[in-house]
DNA sequence: GATATTGGCTAAAACGATTTAGTTCTTTTC
DNA sequence: GAAAAGAACTAAATCGTTTTAGCCAATATC
């Protein structure tokens, strides 16, 4: 059984395919079909099960009510909420989302950014890599608008970007660690060059400064971010055997960082927050269910997906040729979730 | 700046259309283009950065090299690691995944597939709700191809699946936690109508019966899908209130009872396996770092995903017309995975 | 009563590829 | 040296839509 096409149901309906398509487009009043024909279509069309094929509508229109949302891997919590969340915010707007994962892989990146562009995607959301701003820029010239999401470029704002302030962030979870009488923090960190960490780390040292504590060697271990789970729960294991002495409390930089941090802490059977005081960038199920329970700095997740996707769709319906006003990133505030483990 | 289409190579290159085609294609060989035609046509496609327009190739070929993956909910842990290993799959064979979420609903399920069969995805990859066999066979008449995986249709094996054997895991699950000496055994599931659940269901029954243990009424606890997590919560909470004296041991038979019945543990500082012995069926993060670490059966999901998409590619270059034979749901083995819970 | 206007439709181009059936030379073949 | 074969391309149809321009008849306008 074959799929039914428009001039099938013109054919069986007696009329031009043009007919048809102002019919399914409700455009059959503006066009003036009259109300017989207009009834004579909509009946055959629901008999033969007509769907239009959003190949030709895509590419006679040049729009395919598609976005593509590009995270660094789909798999981890955040970017799996993150995702649901622009998911339902598009589908409030009519858009359908792919997504694909980077794993943090900048040709990868380049590719699904190609492989998108090819599908012929409307707009793009994106958890850039390092250096693929000039990617970016490439599919803002060709009229596709971009928002970046959790990361950004801070010499490029004319390419907008919805994050949380990571600045502030760390500053409130440093400033609570410090508050509490903690004075000897462990950072830990993945590396990577772009902004966003820069941002994270500054605030540590800034904190630390404006607290006339001096920053210890060795006291930001830095996890590459192409070492394995077992090699980066290693280094993390190895890191945390000093707890209690060398240091009395620890900052995971990301929710994956903290959870490799909960397992090394599990195995060596550190007291927390006796021995060490647990603070985490990002929130996580098993932050809450760990026993101790761990304290947070929480990213809005579901309002930077909001943001993000009203900053799009802004962006998708303003069709002028003139290029869109350039702003500066747009930062939301996080908040401190304090729970057991400080 | 306008994306580039095959006749701006043409135009540029002094060739037609058909000859640029032909050299992107890789037919260029066949069709005996010289060598010199190659490279001029190859160098302009390059140096103007040409990206062939996968909608309007869609059109012609009718084979867009797009699967559609619908489950669950991608944000499960269980389901998301699926997508993951039928994405990674899927690359080797060349093809690109679209996924989405039926949220167990089974007209957003329909919706769903419909969306995808008008973006004519060239076949699908399906968790199916109930009452969906019907759409998959008109998704079958239309010659595309599709598996389902973690459920079937017992009755339709014209619909290939591939799956965990639930009756053998929750056996295996059962006889061990009987072996071990727990014979008051209170089983949380899911209110599900559909044969996976059904199976599982029924090898707790019979083992029990091997076991000439009489099952206890109320010791089957079905929490209906479309509650809330608080009242899912609240009700588990309500039923683990009597562990120890009622029962001693609990089986969850999904991954998200499980998350949700370690809540209600902490929150009632249920001993276990003490008081109460734990198993549950998927494995979750959470499983591994809780404390006590809890014991799960485990469903080879790599292998399911891998499984799932051989099956399907099988399908998709079987271009004849009669129809594939019918066959059984390939059914993998889960294993039992032992930690301190049990 | 000729000309505009309106109502109700349709023809055909266009989107950007793929593919079949040619076309035009040049070289073999007998 | 004419016919056949081969080499190197190209024209045009096609996929399923949308959309612009236009056709034809009936009605309104002067």
């Amino acid at each position: 059984m074959k799929k039914v096409s428009i001039s099938d149901i013109a054919r069986k309906a007696g009329v031009s395919v043009s007919t048809v398509s102002f019919v399914m487009n409700d455009k059959a009043v503006k066009m003036r079909i009259s109300r017989e024909v207009i009834e004579k279509v909509e009946n055959v069309a629901r008999e033969m099960g007509y769907r239009p094929n959003q190949l030709a509508r895509g590419l006679r229109t040049g729009k395919t009510k598609t976005i593509g949302l590009i995270v660094e891997n789909i798999s981890n919590a955040f970017f799996a909420k993150l995702a649901k969340s622009i998911e339902d915010e598009a589908k409030k707007y009519d858009y359908k989302v792919v997504y694909c994962s980077t794993d943090n892989d900048e040709d990868k990146a380049r590719d699904l950014i190609n492989m998108l562009s090819q599908r012929q995607v409307d707009g793009y959301i994106i958890v850039p890599t390092l250096n693929l701003a000039e990617d970016i820029r490439k599919l803002q010239a060709e009229n596709k608008p971009v928002v970046l999401i959790d990361r950004y470029f801070p010499q490029h704002d004319e390419i907008p970007a919805v994050l949380v302030d990571n600045y502030e962030g760390v500053s409130g979870g440093m400033e609570y660690l410090i508050g509490k009488g903690y004075r000897k923090v462990v950072l830990v960190t993945i590396e990577t060059e772009m902004a966003h960490m820069k941002d994270r780390l500054r605030a540590y040292y800034d904190v630390l400064n404006r607290h006339g504590i001096a920053p210890v060697d060795g006291f930001v271990k830095v996890v590459p971010y192409e070492s394995d789970r077992e090699t980066a729960l290693k280094e993390v294991e190895d890191l945390l055997a000093g707890a209690g002495t060398a240091f009395d409390a620890v900052f995971f930089l990301t929710n994956y960082l903290g959870v490799l941090g909960i397992e090394a802490i599990k195995k060596l059977q550190i007291k927390v927050p006796g021995q060490l005081a647990v603070l985490c960038f990002d929130d996580n199920d098993i932050f809450r269910l760990y026993t101790p329970t761990i304290s947070v700095i929480r990213q809005p997740i579901e309002a930077i997906g909001q943001k993000a996707m009203s900053t799009l769709i802004e962006r998708l319906r303003h069709t002028g040729e003139e290029a869109f006003p350039e702003n500066a990133p747009l930062m939301l505030i996080a908040d401190l979730v304090k729970r057991e483990s400080i």
